[in-house]
This record gives structure tokens, C-alpha cells and sequence, in this order.
DNA sequence: TCTTAATACTACCTTTTAGTAGTATTTAAT
DNA sequence: ATTAAATACTACTAAAAGGTAGTATTAAGA
């Protein structure tokens, strides 16, 4: 019940990205703030830009800003772009879909907590995630 | 944001074997009932006899029963014995563990989703999920 | 124009999770 | 005793996730 390593990578580093206002962040400095690994934040960082969170300037001085902002960058985009899905109607045992007319054993008692979840993921934008109090 | 297949499939199980009230049940019919690969799902079943949530009879007219009432079997024990865990210090973004003090960005919107969901794992019996109406 | 510092691309390696195969052991029924 | 039907054990294979390596491309600055 967690998110993936990679969808964790993309939050922490869209959200210091949008802490950055518009300053370009390149991928070097990125990687050793949030030690993350290098190579791995790379891939990661092309995959923001051509699901278009964020946009890159190539050659010297380049780097990453958002795209759009950051308002406007809900948490629960990332999470689908990196397939950490939470869906209305996604059974938690697996059994294809679930509803109240055709539901598991555990439906009943995960509709509230998960009307949470996705309610919280789909109104948290990365503005609301700026701070300096926050660990990084 | 998902249970792992394994934890899905032993909860699907358990509650089976729940449901039939101490009759055994035996692992082939397990497998074509819940539709989950023969070979598989006795790994599982052999884990479920180790962490005692079940007992096994071997031999012919062989099969599985809970070790303990179904009342006393929670969700959340079958959760940890699987390694799919809901703490509530665990950090949703994956840097270390997180409380008031020392908290990453998602910690303050990410308080409530969580204690629900915990609680309602820690709640929820096997006892609970007993009923002829749910997909299984 | 050359160098350097940045992103992008392609391909690979490693670890974990999911699933399979075959054989050994146990025990009731005949 | 023998057979058949069940669980248990050991080992392997496949797929997905996590991570690494090397090279190509881009563009500012000297």
C-alpha cells in the first residue's frame, strides 16, 4: 500500500522544481538535493517533460522549469502518469471492478477511506506543497 | 496505490475458507473457485499454515481451516504477514519516516487518508467480510 | 570555432514480484 | 499393502520495477 519508488522521485522532485519559481534546475543538482540517483532522475525528468509537467532547455545552462503553474499540477496527475492508479471504482482485492451493485468482500468498509485518498490526491496542487519546513 | 497480488489473493482466500465454517476446504478447489493459479496459491496456503492463520491436514481428505476464530483474524495482520504495510509514521514520499516534527510536503494532507485507512484495516475481521452476496 | 555543461536516447543489468514444475511426504479408503 | 488424493518442499522461469552505462545532441561561453 504505497507509492512507487518512481512516483515518489517525480512528487519530491516536481515539488522542488515549483519551490524553485521559475529558476531553471538542472538535473546534476537535482540528484544530489534529493539523492536520487543520477541516472535514474534523468529518465524521470524526460518523462515529465513529455507528459508536460515540466520543460527542459538543453545545452549549457539549461535545465527544468514547470510547464505550466504550479496550481495547476495536481498530485493525482503525477500519480496517473506513473500508473499508481486510484480509481473510483478499482476493487482493493483485484476482482475487476467494483461498485455497489457488484462488490467484494472488503468493498463496503474501502469506500470511505478510499473517497479520501483520491479526494485529497485530486485537490492537492504543488502549490500547496511549497515550504521551506518540509524535508526534501 | 495498490495491494500486491499476494496480499489479494490471501485475503480472497481466508475469507473463503472463513465463510465455510470449519468445513476443510482443499487447495484444487480453492484454485478453480477463486481462479487464482493452482501452484500459486498453495505457496500462499503454506505460508498462511506458517504465520498460523490457518491450520492444514495433510493426506488424503486433506485440506485447510482458520487456526483461530474468523473474528479474531484481522486484515491488517494478513497486510503485515505480506509485507504490504500501512504504518503511521511511514512517509508517503519515502524519506524516512514522518511526524509532526519532521515532515515532508504531502505529511500535513496525507494525515487523515492514512489514519483511516489504517484504522479500518485494524477493524475489519474476517468475521466482517463473511456473506453469500460478494464477488469472491 | 572549440570546449564544456547541460539534456536525450538506447541499451543493458539487478532486484523483486509473480508464477510454474516436479518430486516428496502424508493419510484415508480400498 | 496399495492406491489415490491431498499438502510440503525445492528449484526454476517470467515479468515488472528499479537502476546503470555509454553515447548523441544541443547551445552558451571562452
Amino acid at each position: 500500500m504505497e507509492l512507487s519508488n518512481t512516483t515518489q522521485y517525480a512528487i519530491r522532485m516536481l515539488s522542488y522544481i515549483a519551490n524553485s519559481h521559475g529558476k531553471l534546475q538542472n538535473a546534476k543538482e537535482l540528484s544530489t538535493i534529493l539523492t536520487i540517483p543520477y541516472k535514474f532522475l534523468t529518465k524521470i525528468l524526460t518523462q515529465l517533460v513529455k507528459s508536460e509537467f515540466i520543460i527542459s532547455i538543453r545545452g549549457r545552462e539549461g535545465g527544468y522549469k514547470l510547464a505550466k503553474p504550479a496550481s495547476e499540477i495536481m498530485v493525482l496527475d503525477i500519480l496517473n502518469q506513473f500508473g499508481d492508479i486510484v480509481k473510483e471504482n478499482q476493487c482493493i482485492l483485484g476482482i475487476g471492478t467494483c461498485d455497489s451493485e457488484n462488490k467484494c468482500s472488503l468493498h463496503d468498509q474501502w469506500v470511505i477511506p478510499k473517497e479520501m485518498m483520491i479526494k485529497m490526491f485530486a485537490q492537492t496542487s504543488l502549490e500547496n506543497l511549497e515550504g521551506d519546513e518540509f524535508k526534501i
